[in-house]
DNA sequence: CTGCATGCAAATCGTTTGCAGTTGA
DNA sequence: TCAACTGCAAACGATTTGCATGCAG
């Protein structure tokens, strides 16, 4: 069903190898050490198939480019709020998630979009501070940038 | 603290005078009608201030533009997943969202970041169906894209 | 007066697309 | 065989930035 090319293979494998959440332009330089004049578009268009397929997975980041997923265990992530860098939700048993499960949505929401934010060691998080729920407009709550103005 | 230009009032004032959620581009056309020699630059340069300001509020769509909340109530939106329009979110009182209320988080997440989602009338959405909570890897679920492969 | 804000245009970033040649089922 | 795939390069949409000028405090 999936026409299995060399350049796909080689993609699917890179990326199940990692298990970080690259995006198409990290991942197209591991691709290149392999296979050095495969395109960068190739690695696009290969993403964008093998998402549809379920294959892999495509992550979208609020802003920042897409990451992808090689992963077909049902998990979460984390993004952190710094860099953008994804990591998988090792905690996985809090209330939350438990309640996730079970979410009874009235007619006229069909989705739920969940994102866990964090900020990574990289980045100078403290972790575990500052814990917030934040729906796209959380007033008197902090807001998603953590640089501050002047 | 924050300096008062004109085309900084203009911009919040068109923004604030809509209930819906538009683009920097689609409040640069409307806020041209004022005044036409305003730049797209700067539109984008006071969006970027007031929201940090928390005059404002920047809703990060998944993909797409970013899209602008004057609206200073705390409140919910709903994101139509095929056009990228957003609505607030009438509903108001269902468990899911009490339940926002109160959740705890376990150390390692500071933010949990939630995008309701329908597909709108305009999209051609029935509405209520296929109820389902997406955390950016629902396996075995529904994908976010609409439309089928081939 | 002074520094932040502006208009303008060019630049950037992530991603997509058109095209002509290639390849895997 | 032949549609699906490739490399390449150009196009794209959203956003940012450099610069010389303008204006609010």
């Amino acid at each position: 069903m999936i026409r299995m090319t060399n350049q796909r293979k080689i993609i699917l494998e890179e990326l199940k190898k990692l298990k970080s959440h690259p995006t198409a332009d990290e991942l197209y330089s591991l691709v290149r050490k392999r296979m050095p004049r495969i395109s960068l578009g190739t690695v696009y268009r290969n993403l964008d198939v093998m998402n549809r397929k379920g294959l892999i997975d495509r992550i979208i980041c609020g802003n920042g480019p897409h990451r992808y997923d090689g992963n077909n265990r049902r998990h979460y992530h984390v993004k952190c709020r710094c860099c953008g860098r994804i990591a998988d939700l090792e905690i996985s048993d809090f209330p939350f998630l438990k309640m996730l499960e079970k979410v009874d949505l009235p007619a006229g929401i069909r989705c739920v979009r969940i994102e866990f934010e964090d900020i990574c060691t990289n980045c100078g998080g403290s972790s575990g501070e500052d814990v917030l729920v934040d729906s796209n407009l959380p007033k008197n709550r902090s807001d998603s940038r953590i640089e501050d103005l002047e």
